[in-house]
DNA sequence: TGCATAACGATATATGATATTATTAATAAA
DNA sequence: TTTATTAATAATATCATATATCGTTATGCA
């Protein structure tokens, strides 16, 4: 998993099928471990997500599954979804109202931070005990008891600061 | 304002009325400054809001406002929120579709790290010098370059917890 | 006074998400 | 293998959130 988050072969000429084939075997291994069902849907759903390389919203996610299922309605892609997030494979990105696969569902023990391009909508995953640390004793100071984190950090990629100095 | 953020007199029996006062004359002296317009509908949204003491929806608001405006319409709520989100009087919190007063408008250097209860919606106000060097760092270490962060916390506040307690 | 701009009103529509109910497929039990 | 049970999918309705557009009105300033 390391070397294939979404920041490794964005804007790369990385193999996405290479790196989408051992993912998707990840999260096979990890359905039957857990028995639960990973259905071709699903299956579809989490492919979209791969091959799209940024966050993608529900619409666009469900534009896409119609190409190949047809009667895909609103519905089914919040169901695929809200599957995928509570399996912790997405994130949902509260501040664009997009999704992503999560790169390091198979270590699900730390806060996400993103950081979201707002040119390109590409989206980079860091962690940070410091931060943890940090929030947890903020919690502490007002005796409030922390469930979900939500840190989303906007603006622009590398890659699109350089496009924007070198035209 | 230092005294008046939403914490201070949330479930407290504070004078809402004197810190509601103070508020409103703060941010009429800054629209003054800042040569912009402080229409009355953009202050009866202003009142609703500090009179709420919880993240209110564009349509809570809405709601509200029409008691007093019968014809204001969606776009109506949301210039009056686009407005003082510009003006730094008002954060949206994206994580729940939700907006609030900033309870530090008149020093806007900082960035905010909201504590939500998904309980009751009060939220607390903090920030962390640590917690902005250490996204800045890890920015830096992407060659990302920050332009705005959203940082919302959720879980229980103390109040909601020692009812759950107490039952 | 008259022009330019900003604000507001009104309608329509787009977008995002959930609820409800029905139908079908997969698995387990008799 | 038939039936019961559960999970998944389908179809529609509805709710919630937000924007586009355009005509009108108010305000500030030359």
């Amino acid at each position: 998993m390391e070397k294939c988050t979404n920041e490794a072969h964005h804007h790369s000429k990385h193999n996405h099928q290479l790196c989408y084939e051992h993912t998707m075997q990840t999260i096979e291994k990890l359905c039957a471990k857990r028995n639960i069902r990973l259905t071709p849907q699903r299956k579809t759903v989490i492919q979209l997500m791969l091959n799209a390389d940024k966050a993608m919203s529900a619409y666009d996610l469900l534009d896409q599954l119609k190409e190949i299922e047809p009667q895909a309605k609103p519905p089914t892609i919040y169901r695929a979804l809200d599957f995928l997030i509570e399996q912790g494979f997405v994130h949902k990105v509260e501040s664009i109202n997009c999704y992503i696969i999560c790169p390091h569902f198979d270590d699900p023990s730390h806060i996400s931070i993103l950081f979201i391009c707002d040119k390109c909508q590409s989206i980079i995953e860091e962690h940070s005990p410091i931060i943890e640390a940090q929030l947890q004793s903020l919690a502490q100071k007002n005796m409030f008891i922390i469930q979900h984190s939500v840190l989303e950090i906007h603006g622009t990629c590398q890659h699109c600061a350089n496009q924007i100095v070198g035209q």
